[in-house]
DNA sequence: AGCGCTATCTTTAGAGA
DNA sequence: CTCTCTAAAGATAGCGC
């Protein structure tokens, strides 16, 4: 956006495109630093480039802030459905901090990484049948 | 950053604090809107205040592109190592798309809501675990 | 709490190296 | 591909309402 107003539309020519891809990203990434920053706040950023590569950035972690998101969207049991809006309606989350990792013992460390990651990719599976169960009751604008 | 360039350090003032992550997480969002629409690319933003809110955008949708960012995470057995910065250096995933999602079949119609809350809680603790281990491998950097 | 204003700082498209 | 430069568009802190 500069010499003439950018219209915020799909570039049609690929190197520009990744061009424009690779400097909004680290643009983006620095605005989600300062505002971890600025207010003591956890967020993550995802993003994935046509070409399937990923690029991501958290605070604390982006681990950390997915497995939170993950159990916030996960727990309807608290009692409270969470409204996640683009345009950030308060959504009160009420006790979730403590229930968040519960000192539930599975028999992790008996498994090798082999069986890991088949049990992870089940559980992979089995996360995005929930989350499409749980996609209707939330509303979570897409643009 | 207006009058005077500001300081990007932690607001100390609640209200204040407040009030710019209000914006700035407005602003985020709307630029990664744009970073979508231009390049389209798949993003989310996932941001917590510090009051436990919950804030939230992405697209095709938040849940889509953390499905996909947990399953390049735990997928090593690609044969690439994912190093994921926040300065975006060039990931290749290799031909992780065809196996995002595989016609894993687990018996997921069988149950009710309840065991499905369950199943979830207990994936969600054993997801952090194997996250935990492939941490050590990985770089992501915290800020 | 939220919205409007706006001076001033920041980001970035486009071009060049 | 990566880096720099630059001017125009965009974002926003501090206000007032």
């Amino acid at each position: 956006m500069v010499r003439t107003k950018v219209e915020i539309k799909r570039i049609e020519d690929k190197a520009k495109r990744h061009t424009t891809f690779t400097k909004r990203r680290q643009g983006l990434f620095k605005k989600t630093k300062e505002l971890v920053k600025r207010c003591d706040a956890e967020a993550a950023v995802i993003t994935f480039s046509l070409a399937g590569n990923i690029f991501a950035f958290g605070h604390p972690s982006v681990d950390n802030v997915v497995n939170r998101y993950i159990a916030a969207m996960s727990a309807p049991e608290l009692g409270e459905v969470v409204p996640v809006h683009e345009e950030a309606e308060d959504a009160v989350i009420g006790t979730n901090e403590d229930d968040e990792t519960l000192g539930l013992e599975v028999p992790l460390d008996d498994m090798g990484m082999t069986e890991l990651e088949e049990l992870d990719r089940t559980m992979t599976e089995m996360k995005k049948k929930v989350v499409d169960k749980i996609d209707g009751i939330i509303s979570c604008s897409k643009n």
